[in-house]
Parts: C-alpha cells; structure tokens; sequence
RNA sequence: GGGUAGGUGCCCGAGUGGCUAAAGGGGGCAGACUGUAAAUCUGUUGGCUUACGCCUACGAUGGUUCGAAUCCAUCCCUGCCCA
C-alpha cells in the first residue's frame, strides 16, 4: 500500500484456534484496534451521547454516520462549510460514513433503482432526489469522513437468485464508478461491499470481483436482514474468508454479542449496530447475564446496579430501581443511562475479544460468555 | 333552598333496548428491536376454567320487558348556575 493512503492496516496477532485477528487501523484521526464495535450515529450524533461520553464512557474511536440523513438534513454542503462533520459535531476522532445503500433497501417503498442510480423521494418532505455512486461520493467527500463506504444496493432476504444476481452486478459496477470518481484517498479510505444475498457463489463471486478492484477494505452487506441465524453464520463463515487477508474485514449492521462474537471468530474486524442505542431508548440493557427489559416489576425494588462485571459510569453509579423509575416516568435520563450501558457493553465486549485473542483462548472466551448470558448453544 | 348536567371496568371516556365483558385513550403487565423514517412497535389487561362454559359487572334499590349500562320510579352522591 502507498504511503500516503488515509488507511494503513496492522495485522497484530491471530488467535491460533479460531485464526480471529487482532490488528489496528491507522486512520486520519488516530489508531483503531479492531476487532471493533461502532456505535452508530445516524444523525451526526450517537442519540443522546455526547462526544466527551463518547470518549470518556463508551471509550469508542470510531462511529458511523450516515451519508443519506445527512445530505438530506442538514444537506452535505451545509457541513462542508461548517468545516467537515467533525467539526460540525465536535467529534476529533475517527468517522465512517455509510454510503446510503442501506436505505434504499428500508426506505424501498419510495425509490426507484436504475443502473444510474436511485431516485427516491424524502422520507421528510417527498421531495424527489437522485443519488447516484458518483453523488454519494461526492456528498462522503463534502463530509470528510475517514471511511466511505461504496453505494451499494442491499437486497431484502428472500430475493430471488435472479434478483439478487443483477442486484450484486449492479453493486459491483457501482462500485467502479465509486473508486473512479474518488479523489481524496490521501484521507478517505473506502471501501467496497460484497453483496449477493444468500447464495454462495453470487458471494464468491462478488468477492473476487470487488477484489481486483483493490479496496483498501471490504463489507460484508446483506446479510443480518432478518434471515434465521443458521443462514447469516452460513454467509457469514463462508464470505469473510473469501476477502483478503490484509485488509480489515467489516460486517455491517451487527449487532447482539453473539453475532458479533461468531463475526470476529470467522475472520471479522469491524462491526456497527444500532441495537445497543435503540434498545437502551425502548429500555432495554446487554448484561454479561443476558437481556434486561428495565420495565420489568421485578426491577422496581432491586437496587443493585444493571450488570456487576460492567465498569460504565451508569453500572458504578446508578441502580435498576432508579433506571426503572426514569423509564416509567419517561425521564430523558434514562435513555442516556441506558445507551452508555450499552454502547459501553459492546465496546467492551470487544476489547475482551481482542484480549482473547492475544492470549488464545477466543473460542473459550466464547463459551463461557454464551454460558453466562444464557445462550442456548 | 331552586335549577341544571352527570354518576360506565384501576383512571378518563364512548355507548341510549338484543350483535356489550362493554369503543377509544391512559395506566398496569409482558414481548420485539441487528449498515436508525424507532424515546418506537406489538400483544395483553373483571373472576373461575385446559376448553365448552359459568359467575360478577355500567351509583343503590325496585319495576317494565322474552331481553336493560341503555326505559320508568324512588333514593344516594358529584359538578356547575341562581338565591
């Protein structure tokens, strides 16, 4: 790799068994040890964080935006003046930014995909856009984020092969047009996105055809879109391989711990989820002894704190009882508390997996997580 | 004291002869949430029973009727207005 690319990968070490890898990624705003949870903030904010928590509580390097929200509101060229987005949201450290490829598979009932582009209209004022690789590009650049990702089409679980065959095609081709319209690869890495639903040799070949295009990383996308687990570790085991060894491996969209356990385990470095925010919004806490509804009456008189082998600033200070009555008088606090928690949960559930790692025990390390969350398996 | 409006399930509130164990909210209880149109959504919420079903319920009591939360009488209570 040159020397001046935004991205420089460091392969650490290999847990012997499982080969998981741990390794760090140089980026524009600083070192990212991976395997890596991203806390996602959609809106240029991780909901009800703020950096410092970000920072300080969470201990997170890197998070995701989003380029679709954002070029919508408050548009790409409104935080290009602001200086970038982060500046815009006072974040110093390091931003992927996703391509909008995702959105035009949840919002699918208001667009219309065409081998340009996809024209949709706002889930806010339905107004008619187009976005196009070469817009979504063009509005990453404006955001300056230090990992873009290609626009990729996502196809919904239960595609037909036909569809999803075309689907990748289109995806692969997009993203030529991505690496060729951009520029700024002094400080923006991107990276392409295996796509081919649920059919190995439409992976495989989506792999290899993304490859010869030399990413400097890849995604694994489509898959966590509600398909049994089964079938998403089946993908999952067999795509992650097929991406190349020295550069990080990033499965999107994933999730509860043990998705992303089983995600590092076969060869993954980076993960993103909204669950841990979203979850702690509607009141729900990760615990090392699996899932806690803070609604729950049995919480009302338990004044010990969410999760005892926790060390976030909510676990050493507050207690179910507490968190419970926030939620019941739909106190803002709570949420807050919560999404600390949680944000804090998966971030440190990756630096024991990278721990793992380091010491060689990482299918060990899984058992006995699964044993006390209260995994089946 | 006179007039007037009303008393419905935990709360608010719709319902003015059978399709009503009773709309709709709220509250309670539980479930879901995976590249964020989510501080959202779903289920459930009188008792007993596995179920069929039975019992108890629309202020109280009595009555009309094949049948009443709904009609009538009396009583009790509450809000508002007048004195």
């Amino acid at each position: 790799m040159e020397k001046n690319e935004a991205l420089k990968f460091e392969v650490i070490k290999k847990d012997k068994k499982t080969g998981a890898r741990l390794s760090v990624l140089h980026l524009p705003h600083g070192d990212v040890e991976a395997p890596v949870f991203m806390p996602v903030g959609t809106q240029a904010t991780v909901k009800s964080m703020t950096p410092e928590e970000l920072k300080n509580e969470v201990k997170t390097s890197l998070i995701l935006s989003n380029t679709y929200h954002l070029y919508l509101r408050p548009g790409h060229e409104l935080i290009k003046e602001a200086g970038g987005l982060h500046k815009f949201m006072n974040w110093d450290r390091n931003i992927l930014t996703d391509s909008g490829g995702f959105q035009v598979f949840s919002l699918s009932d208001m667009r219309k995909i065409t081998e340009e582009g996809v024209e949709f209209k706002s889930h806010i004022d339905g107004s008619k856009h187009f976005i196009s690789p070469e817009k979504s590009m063009e509005i990453q650049n404006f955001l300056g984020s230090d990992i873009m990702m290609a626009f990729d089409e996502c196809a919904p679980y239960g595609a037909s092969r036909k569809y999803v065959e075309d689907s990748m095609n289109m995806t692969t081709r997009w993203a030529k047009r991505c690496k060729d319209y951009h520029k700024n690869t002094e400080n923006q890495a991107l990276f392409g996105i295996v796509q081919g639903g649920f059919y190995k040799d439409l992976r495989k070949q989506s792999a290899e055809d993304l490859i010869k295009l030399d990413f400097p990383g890849y995604a694994i996308g489509g898959i966590s879109v509600g398909e049994p687990k089964e079938e998403f570790l089946d993908i999952l085991r067999y795509t992650a391989p097929l991406l190349p060894e020295d550069k990080p491996r990033y499965l999107m969209g994933v999730g509860t711990p043990d998705y992303l356990i089983e995600a590092v385990i076969a060869g993954v470095d980076m993960c993103d989820c909204v669950l841990p925010t979203r979850m702690a919004r509607n009141g729900s806490a990760l615990t090392h002894y699996g899932k806690l509804n803070m609604l729950n009456a049995c919480h009302e008189h338990d004044f010990t704190t969410l999760d005892k082998d926790c060390d976030c600033y909510t676990c050493k200070n507050y207690t179910r009882a507490y968190i419970r009555h926030l939620f019941k008088t739909q106190e803002i606090l709570g949420a807050r508390l919560l999404s600390i928690h949680n944000l804090r949960f998966l971030v440190k559930l990756m630096e024991d997996v990278r721990q793992a790692i380091r010491d060689d025990c990482l299918l060990e390390f899984r058992d006995s997580f699964y044993k006390k969350y209260g995994y089946e398996d």
